[in-house]
DNA sequence: TCGAATATTTTGAAATTCAAACAATAATAT
DNA sequence: ATATTATTGTTTGAATTTCAAAATATTCGA
């Protein structure tokens, strides 16, 4: 691998190795009591176009089981309710109270940071090449 | 938000929640028994100056007793041992046993694959914006 | 309508995690 | 030297998170 191969390895795995613990500690400073993972359903369910089970699921890369149990928490502590889909009963749809996108803002903050951070001293063309790049990856892990 | 940085902002979160599920499929194929999280922890051992359970557990974003049981069942398995530091004999530090190296033989390819979709078609100049962007964001997590 | 396909929950068990208590060793101060 | 404090790691006890497989409900297609 050339030089630069290695220090993107490098940077990537030492970003995810890290991200989870810091958001968590993010979120504790900023008063809120729901886990990384919690936090990381609310955000998916606002996130994906029909917030159905599977495509929750699909979008967290886990199993419709493992989110089953995940939403019956965060229903019990009020920040999600579930909710037949009309159109096809088999589908439950859950929606974000106002409680949940409480939450969704001060994580959506910290977030927003995150990004002022990378783009900082970034030129306008600069962007593009960034864009495209993490485009790469994301699709690369896609398919 | 502009428009890059909100497009950033969902590849990164899009990357983050797919990797753990693909990487995992992917050692499944090369035949590998372990969970992720176990092959994380070799990964750790390996790319760490001084492998002692203080500084693994801090690369990896866990607490020490949670790496405390990780590396029980890996001792167990045979992928590791234990041997206590001779210069400071309350550090414990880990080896990696033949077994483990050729997991991360597979692990690494995985990864180069990887890193070479990412730099498919970027040109010399793009590759150093990437490495000066991502080097931005590993340092954000650092601090 | 009947059987296959899809969507979700339940079940049972294993893996992973943490905080706090405990134990051993090293460094510092008195 | 010896007591105190700090560092390093393990153990404990409990909660969270996960999965695969079985069970249930609904829809779709023949």
């Amino acid at each position: 691998m050339s030089e630069a191969k290695v220090m993107i390895n490098e940077l990537l795995v030492d970003i995810f190795n890290r991200i989870l613990a810091i958001e968590s500690e993010e979120l504790k400073q900023g008063g809120v009591k729901l886990s990384m993972n919690e936090v990381h359903v609310l955000e998916a369910v606002q996130v994906v176009a029909e917030p159905s089970m599977t495509f929750i699921a699909a979008k967290l890369g886990i199993t419709v089981g493992s989110l089953t149990t995940a939403v019956n928490t965060l229903v019990q502590k009020g920040y999600v309710t579930r909710y037949r889909f009309p159109e096809d009963r088999r589908k439950v749809l859950i929606k974000l109270e106002d409680k949940a996108l409480e939450v969704l803002d001060i994580h959506r903050e910290y977030h927003e940071k995150m990004i002022d951070a990378i783009f900082e001293d970034l030129k306008v063309d600069e962007d593009l090449v960034l864009v495209q790049s993490l485009s790469k990856v994301a699709s690369y892990f896609k398919k």
